[in-house]
DNA sequence: CAACAAGTGGACGATAGCCGTCCGTTTAGC
DNA sequence: GCTAAACGGACGGCTATCGTCCACTTGTTG
């Protein structure tokens, strides 16, 4: 579960590495996950080695790229969200599917600046597109689902759905209002308030 | 009006300027334009002086640095915004004055990438704030306005609103959709629907 | 416990992008 | 024509990041 991205960073080692090896390819994971939260996508490799404790020579031998690094973090994220969706789907009220989906939705963008500049960021830095279609395509089914159930306006496609749930997020929008850490519950009521029938 | 931005460029000069320095301001003026909207805030000084079609040298000779002449062209495009506010605050109803003042604030924020950019940015690179601070408070007003008017929902406060407005905008947030040139609209709507009482 | 392969750290050179100056050349205006 | 004003853009300086390389350290195994 949460070790995915550790395993899928050891797979490619012919043989098993040292144990001071290993436990410095998780201690860059981790690191690579609070540089993604806190400065987003372009944290540099420097950063995360820092983050780490770790020399930069380690990094770039114990992950090969900077980018491979981030992907496979940033993937095992995406996949917790595909989890989430594909939870929400299964729900009997589609409209309380689709109401729970955009809240996890919405929170984990939220709480990862770098997850949200992924989910963004249609230039393709790290390769991604596969698993954020795959989310898209489940958004869609939840917008017809609830489109269907007549439970959600129909003047509204998936496409401007997913654009408002994004615009909820706190980005470097906001006017100069130092956001509060669930500032975006509030956005997000009214957008689903605005969605509904 | 629209001159407003070169008078005051040229306010500081001693003795009045040729006539290719004055053309040249002009130039360097609308570039500047351009490459706010296009690239951005940080358009850098060799962009704009290319698309003026002008040497970098006289770039810097005629307005001194990179961030007056942005600085001149955002407190031009604010200062419209803000006509934009007062005639919105003038209205009859106070819940057809917010909508307008919405639609000509998303719109202007949409079509410069600079101005959305400058709106956002909390940190001041360029000192915009009084401007700035004016137009919150303008929208402060008008929510009010609709509120008292019975016409707006009161469990979301202004700042709540400025924050929802901001997100309308295109950012590069929006999940890998080419958005269209007029793609706001519909989230503008679904958004002033949402915050109907 | 020794010896060596595996691993480590971080200085370093390379690359890139932007800033803003400076000076030889051009041009407007009298 | 003549001169002061203006021009263009090459250039040096600065900052940031990348990713390599090698002298040194440490885990592991017999």
């Amino acid at each position: 579960m949460s070790s995915t991205a550790i395993d899928l960073l050891l797979a490619d080692e012919a043989s098993r590495p040292r144990a001071d090896a290993r436990r410095n390819v998780e201690r860059l994971v981790m690191a690579a996950r609070e540089a993604l939260d806190e400065t987003g996508l372009d944290a540099t490799a420097h950063e995360i080695a820092r983050r780490a404790g770790v020399g930069i020579g380690t990094l770039y031998r114990r992950v090969g790229t900077r980018e491979a690094l981030l992907r496979a973090v940033l993937l095992e994220f995406l996949g917790g969200m595909l989890t989430a969706a594909d939870r929400a789907l299964d729900a009997d009220d589609a409209w309380q599917g689709l109401v729970d989906f955009a809240t996890v939705y919405v929170r984990l963008r939220a709480a990862s600046c770098g997850v949200n500049e992924a989910l963004g960021d249609s230039d393709a830095r790290l390769d991604l597109s596969e698993t954020s279609t795959a989310l898209r395509e489940r958004l869609e089914r939840l917008v017809g689902k609830a489109q269907e159930a007549g439970a959600m306006r129909t003047d509204v496609t998936w496409q401007d759905t997913a654009w408002l749930l994004a615009g909820v997020v706190p980005g470097d929008h906001t006017i100069g209002l130092t956001p509060g850490g669930e500032q975006w519950r509030i956005g997000l009521r009214v957008v689903l308030d605005g969605l509904r029938a």
